[in-house]
DNA sequence: CTATCTGCAAAGTCTTTGCACTTTT
DNA sequence: AAAAGTGCAAAGACTTTGCAGATAG
């Protein structure tokens, strides 16, 4: 088993991804940990980033332009409203939408089920400035 | 305004995308026709599908793995559990669930919203030969 | 000390674009 | 003929990989 070490690299991509709850790609991460001074290459952060998933402490969503999207696990179970322009959330449950699609899964045999329900808006503001 | 020509090409698009209801890739689609003799561009399947997307004809959503996939339009509005193996796409609706999508997006004023509510999954067929 | 990590540059995907040539109308 | 379409090759954007040098444990 391959174990990890811990690096103040993926602290940083870590701390960075956690300063707000938005969807990031790793490029726009990678942009903000270079202004913040923090100098790290992009590969390092797909790599940290992918840990991150991995170990269960980020979420990853495939955005509408076809770019991965990163942001920290809120461990409970939700879905987002995602601004294309900014990238502010808003999560939302959706009670019994869960079991209704776990019901279908069940009904047409489907196993490994991963439901990405997430909804792509213009947020109030950046609607103003448009 | 820049009207639309009938090519053979895209002809042959249409009619191998209508062949089975189930979403595709470009590439794919492309594999799929020159396999069946229909020499054409990727290029063009590219652009065929561009334009039957805009004219309504199909629909366009983006996989779990970033990477345009393309379906018949069932003009009705549903959506799909998808199996990521064989593309097999069961459609479901959602009564309630749409217009408490919509009172969402109102809720938090997004404009805009587009909600790709799909679900990836293994389907049966696919689960066994695994 | 040594397994793991970093970061550069190179390669790999999918998709789009530029441009000369062909085809529809 | 003239406008629109085709296809190649090249470019773009995002992500992954190979590998030598750096580093955590």
């Amino acid at each position: 088993m391959t174990q990890r070490r811990t690096t103040w690299q993926k602290t940083a991509v870590f701390e960075a991804l956690s300063q707000d709850q938005v969807f990031v790609s790793a490029q726009e991460l990678h942009q903000k940990l270079l202004l913040a001074g923090q100098k790290l290459g992009l590969t390092t952060v797909y790599r940290a980033l992918t840990d991150l998933v991995e170990a269960g402490q980020a979420d990853v969503l495939a955005g509408e332009d076809n770019e991965m999207l990163y942001r920290v696990c809120s461990n409970e179970h939700h879905h987002h409203l995602i601004c294309r322009k900014c990238g502010t959330a808003v999560e939302f449950d959706l009670d019994g939408f869960e079991s209704e699609v776990s019901a279908l899964a069940i009904k047409h045999g489907y196993k490994d089920v991963a439901h990405s329900i997430e909804l792509f808006g213009i947020c109030e503001k950046c609607g103003m400035s448009a």
